[in-house]
Order: structure tokens, then sequence, then C-alpha cells
DNA sequence: ACCTTCTTTCTTTTT
DNA sequence: GAAAGAAGGT
């Protein structure tokens, strides 16, 4: 077969990738050097070229987004469908391997997947009843350490914990978790790859499934993968299978979630016939750009190392703006965009881009003001919302008789007398019994032992779910979900919720509807109205849906600097570089986290293809109080023949903020004896200089840069500074 | 069970 | 300053 057209558009270090001979690899792409088309293009390779069966490969990757590309990108390149092929996310894979082996993984074949929002209800009902102070231990702190511990690979009791009390403490809850999450038959996200791990692990029959299945594995963004997703593919790889990893340590910005990029290093540590490819020739940006973003990364250490070049042109200076305040930054981010547009340009090539969601206000408003179209990312899904959620919990305990998590919500979703003294005797009858608890509330029910305005609710209740499981059998899926919807009282419910929220709640309802409709319009094969509706759950568990508005309209894009990744836009605007801001205060102290906020930068940067503006503001008004930040050390980094900065224009266009700046700087001055950007000398510290403050007589503190020591904050009355 | 008021917190986010 | 969550009152 001729398999020219596989290599035919490839660059040389592509090529080398696509026909490495050796057993394993390990491609290095650099930000816009074409890596999702290596990895298309090395599995069309295998396919034709190595004659492998395309259902011997398994294909890796973190989103939903990302794993629907490449099978489309992989089956137009191949020219045929892909029809048993493990292309998915690692909680997409791992959810069918559980699937297929529930026994052995010690499930039920129709186990429940708790979103996090389930998962910390549950948490917190166990805290609360271990009688834990939720001020003192909060419920999400447990969630978070948990989950970090599954990620690591941790089961309750092969936690390090001897000795630290916040771990032992933390760790009681985590027992509890486990034991209820056995008993409901529930897996949380980070239980689904642990689980299916050990599975493969401990398992023959599993294992071998696996070992003889897939001769070749490829995975996306490999600097993303944490401890659990590693080992994960390592115990799916047999000694016979290749791997393919593909990834940029330089836009490692996941280490917070526990993604270790040390697992490139160690991955070509551990394989020894592993060939290392760097991609370095970048599609995307113009030398200028491409000359800033290496440069700030040259900051970091430990980097695997690499340097961008393109053949593009020299293209335009990066412009550095600095504004007044977030008004006035969001207001010259406005002018750019209509300049872009005036000359004929498009919104949707233009990116605004921002460290955290809240400074994305000032800009909607400025951005609302010019009359610029925007959209903007982030913000809640809609399989999270909570009317979508109550909706379809009704759709699982329809199907899932045990699914408990569905039945509380939906028991008190609407409201029905059913409260938290009726469910604790439901909880209690199911622990006794060894029941689901819709099954106990029918036992007490028939024992005539709950009364009252709890048993009315109760009995209809259970009364509604009978009807709509016969329903089902003669109906499709949106018909029963309009059902629910309408005649569970949930639709009056969310409707009389106060002001816009209840309207809006309805619409989404609507748009399940229609939701539920699209998706069985998509199904093609021949299957009961059961069937489709069960497979719509299953899409549903580990996809939550998409969240941005309309696609269609030319509308500029907003979002934080963690979206843009793997995205590209022809202007890009990064706003709010002001240190605190970004990099966040929280990183800073840090060198590891000072670091992933410059791979944060630099994926930033190297968004942008044509033209790049970098704006950054002398005060900001932030949780309620203006802040004076100085300009983030970045923007140092990026070599000044790159940049372009430009002033605020005429001295009328200060905004009212700058007159209350004074004041309080007055106020404060006259109170505390000491203004902001004033310089200090402090005993061990040495000298800084006065950036915020914030409260007022002896309890007052104020934010000092020294130029040793770094940014602090110190209570006034015990920091003795002397006025410089 | 529901409504109101007070307190607390304020990065990033996929599954 | 605002949103979310807890606590307390009806």
């Amino acid at each position: 077969m001729d398999v020219s057209h596989i290599l035919d558009h490839l660059n040389d270090q592509q090529r080398e990738a696509v026909t490495s001979e050796k057993k394993h690899l390990m491609v290095l792409a650099g930000a816009g050097s074409g890596k999702t088309r290596v990895l298309v293009h090395k599995i069309a390779w295998e396919v034709e070229a190595l004659r492998r069966n395309p259902a011997s490969i398994m294909a890796v990757t973190f989103t939903n987004k990302a794993a629907l590309e490449m099978r489309s990108r992989i089956e137009e390149l191949l020219e045929t469908p892909i029809m048993d092929g493990w292309v998915g996310t690692f909680h997409g894979l791992a959810h069918r391997m559980l699937k297929r082996f529930h026994k052995e993984a010690g499930l039920s074949n129709s186990f429940t997947i708790l979103d996090s929002d389930d998962q910390l209800r549950i948490i917190k009902r166990i805290s609360k009843e271990l009688g834990f102070d939720e001020s003192l231990w909060p419920s999400r702190q447990s969630q978070w350490q948990i989950n970090a511990w599954k990620d690591e690979g941790f089961r309750s009791d092969s936690v390090d914990d001897k000795g630290d009390y916040f771990k032992e403490t933390i760790n009681k809850v985590y027992k509890e978790y486990e034991k209820a999450c056995l008993r409901d038959n529930l897996v949380d996200f980070g239980e689904l790859l642990l689980r299916s791990y050990e599975v493969i692990k401990e398992n023959s029959l599993v294992k071998d499934f696996f070992h003889s299945r897939f001769k070749s594995i490829l995975v996306d963004e490999f600097q993303d993968t944490n401890t659990i997703q590693y080992n994960w593919l390592l115990e799916i790889a047999s000694a016979e299978t290749s791997i393919t990893a593909v990834g940029d340590d330089d836009q490692s910005i996941y280490g917070w979630r526990g993604a270790k990029v040390e697992n490139v290093e160690s991955f070509t540590k551990t394989f020894e016939d592993t060939e290392i490819v760097r991609l370095e020739q970048n599609y995307r940006s113009t030398n200028i750009i491409l000359g800033a973003a290496n440069a700030l990364i040259e900051n970091n250490v430990d980097r695997l190392g690499k340097n961008l070049w393109t053949d593009k042109l020299e293209g335009e200076p990066i412009i550095l703006y600095q504004a007044y305040n977030e008004q006035d930054e969001a207001r010259f981010v406005a002018d750019i965009l209509k300049d872009w547009m005036n000359k004929g340009e498009m919104y949707s090539d233009a990116a605004v881009l921002y460290r955290s969601n809240a400074q994305s206000r000032a800009l909607e408003e400025a951005l609302l003001r010019s009359s610029i179209p925007y959209r903007i990312y982030g913000g809640q899904r809609f399989y999270e919302r909570m009317e979508i959620k109550n909706a379809i919990a009704y759709l699982k305990i329809i199907f899932n008789n045990s699914d408990n998590p569905a039945f509380e919500r939906s028991i008190s979703n609407p409201t029905r007398g059913v409260g938290e003294k009726t469910l604790a005797k439901i909880r209690s009858t199911a622990n006794k019994y060894n029941i689901s608890y819709i099954k106990a509330s029918a036992k007490l029910i028939d024992e005539g032992s709950i009364g009252g305005r709890g048993g009315t609710g109760l009995k209809s209740y259970l009364e509604f779910i009978a009807r709509c499981k016969e329903f089902i059998e003669e109906n499709p899926l949106s018909d029963l979900m309009e059902e629910i919807i309408k005649t569970s009282g949930l639709s009056a419910f969310h409707g009389k919720e106060p002001g816009e929220k209840g309207k809006t709640r309805v619409e989404n309802l609507e748009e399940l509807i229609s939701a539920t409709t699209n998706f069985e319009q998509s199904v093609r094969e021949e299957k009961t109205y059961k069937e489709i509706a069960e497979d719509y759950l299953d899409m549903i568990s580990l996809d939550s849906g998409d969240r941005q508005a309309s696609e269609h309209d030319d509308a500029a894009q907003l979002m934080t600097l963690h979206s843009a990744k793997g995205l590209e836009f022809k202007l890009v605007l990064i706003t709010g570089l002001e240190e605190t801001l970004f990099p966040h205060g929280r990183s800073m102290e840090n060198p590891a986290q000072l670091q992933e906020e410059r791979r944060l930068c630099y994926v930033g940067i190297t968004r942008a293809m044509e033209k790049l503006y970098i704006t950054y503001a002398e005060s900001r008004r932030l949780h309620g109080s203006d802040t004076f930040n100085p300009p983030s050390r970045f923007i140092k980094e990026i070599p000044k023949a790159l940049i372009n900065e430009i002033r605020p224009r005429a001295q009328t266009h200060i905004p009212y903020n700058r007159k209350d700046f004074k004041e309080t700087k007055l106020e404060f001055e006259d109170e505390i004896g000491i203004s902001l950007g004033q310089r200090v000398l402090h005993k061990s510290f040495g000298e800084g200089v006065v950036l915020n403050y914030e409260g007022s007589g002896d309890s007052a503190r104020v934010q000092i840069n020294f130029d040793q020591a770094g940014t602090k904050w110190l209570v006034l009355s015990y920091a003795n500074l002397e006025k410089l």
C-alpha cells in the first residue's frame, strides 16, 4: 500500500517521530509545533505501514474534546471509521474497563459515578457523623486531600499519616468515605483510575486482556499525567507494548492538581529503548512573539530544554500598556478590539486572557459598553447546573434503584415534606437491611412507620418513579425527560425562584429536553428506548457539557490562561500582569509554583499568532479594596527590544478611582504614619517599599516588597519599621 | 421546611 | 464587594 500520503506534509522532526523504529517514543512538542498532527499521523502510520490492527492501538487524552478531535482526525486520515478503538480520556477508558470487568473489580454492573458535588455531600455527612467541626475541618479540604491521596495511589490503609495530626484526622474521614462508597457502589473520578489500576495489577484475567490486546499506546499531554495515570499506563502496557508519549514540559500548568512533569523524565529513564524527538519548529507565531516566549521560559530551571524557532516574519512588536486601574485596562482592551474589527478582522480571532476569573467582570463591562460581542469561557457547565442535576437525578434513579445519591437529590427537589429526619430513618433502615434507599423507603411506607407530611410525600414520589419506569418501556427518552421535568414539579419548583434566576432555570430545563432529543437523533444503531437512555446517562457521567455559549456569533473570546491552553488566536491580550495577581500571590513564595506561573505566562504568550498585547494596572480593585502592585516580574523577563511600551493618553482620562486612591492614602497616612510607596527599613528583611495595607489601629497590616526578602505582610505594630 | 441574616473567603479545573 | 455557606429564627 502507498503510505507516502501519511508522511507528505510533515517536517523532518515530525517525520522522524512518526516513523521512529525504537520501541518507545517521547515527543517533546513545543507550542504550535504540530503535536496532535504527529499523534494522528503516527496512528495512521502504525495502521497502514506497520499493518497494525486499529483495535490494538490505544490513544489517551485528558479531555473529551481532545479525544473527540483525535478520533475524527484519525478517521479523516484513514478514511474509515474506527469501530472498536480505545480512543478516549483516562477516565473514559478506565470507566470502560471497569464496566467490562466489574466483577473482577468488586463492583456491581451498575455502579454510580460520583461527581465532585455528590462526593462533597457524602464527605460532609461523614465528617458530621464523626463529630468533626466543619469550621475546623472543612469538608472541602478533606475532599481535596482524599482526592490527592487517590491521585497518588493511596487507599486509606496505605496513607502514611503516622504522627501527622492533620493527615490522621482526614484519613479517618477517608476510611469512612471508602466504606460508604463500597457499600453503595459509588465510584468517584479518582477511584475510576485507582480501581482500574488495582484490578489490572492484581487480576491476571484482566491483565491478559490488556496485555494481549494492545500493541501500542499513545498519550497526549503527557506532562499533565499524575502518579496514578502514569502507573495505570505502565500496567496496561505489556513488555511488548510500545508507548508514544507527547508532551511539553514548558506547558505543564496543572501541578497544583497532582500532575507530575517529572513523569516525562522518568519515562525516558525507565524505558531505555526510547527515542526522544523534539519538535521545535513553530508554525503559529511571529518571530517576535516566539522570542518573548523563549526568553521568558529561559528563566525556569529544570527544563528539559527546547528552543522554538519559526521561519515566519519578525512581526509587530509586543505592546505593553500601563493602565491606571482595571477599568482603564478594560477600556484599553475594548479600544484595541474595536480597532481590530475596524481593520477588517474578526472578533473571534481575538482572545483576552487573565489569571483568575474575577478579573473578567471589569472586562465584560467595558466590552458591553463598547457593544463588542464576547464569549466568556468558564463558570458553570451545563450538566453541572443545579436544576439540570436535579432532573438527571430522576433519570438516574429510574434506571438504577441503588443510586442513593440520585435518590437523595430527587427526593428533596422539589421539596415534598421529606426532610433530614425522614431521610435519616431511610438511611438507617437501608444500612440495617443492606438495601437501597429507595427499597428502604418502600419498606418503611409498607410498614406504615412514616406518617404525616413525610409519608405522603414519599409515597407519591415512589409512585411517580414507578410510573416513569413503565413509561420508558414504550416512550422515548426525551418524552420521559419532559414528563420528569413537568410532572415531578421540578419546573414549577425552580420557576418560583426569585428574579432572573428562576427564568433561566426553567429555560435550562427546556434546553435539557432538547438535548435529549438531539441525543436520540444521533443514535445510529437499533436500540430500545431504555438502552438509549442508559447510553445517555453514561455519556453525561463523564462529560459535563460545554462551557461556552452560542458558537456562531463573531465574538471576542474571554478566558483564563489555563483554559487557553491548546488554542490559538491571531490577536491575544494578556491582562493583569501585576505581582500578586500574576504570578499569583499564593504561588510567589514557592519556587516550583513560581515556575509553574511562568509556564502559564509562556502558554499565554504562545497562544498569539500575529499580535500580542500585555497590560497591567497601577491600581486594581480586588476583594473590595484597592491594591497597588508593581508590574509582574514576567514583563521584565521579556527583552526590551521586543516591546513597545505605551502609556495612558491625556490626564483627563483619569478615572474617579484615582481620587479615592488619594483619599484613602491620606487617611491611612494620618492614622498610621506610613504611606503607600514609602521606603522603609526592617531589622531582618532590610529595605523595602510599602505596597498595600489593611485594617487599622493595632491590627493594621502592611504589605512590603523587600528588595531582598520579597513581598511580605507585616503587622505594623510589631514590625518596627523605620521610614527612609 | 423555608427564609433571613451573619460570617467567611476570595487561583487555576478535568473527569 | 459579592457570593456562598452556615447558623438561627419563624
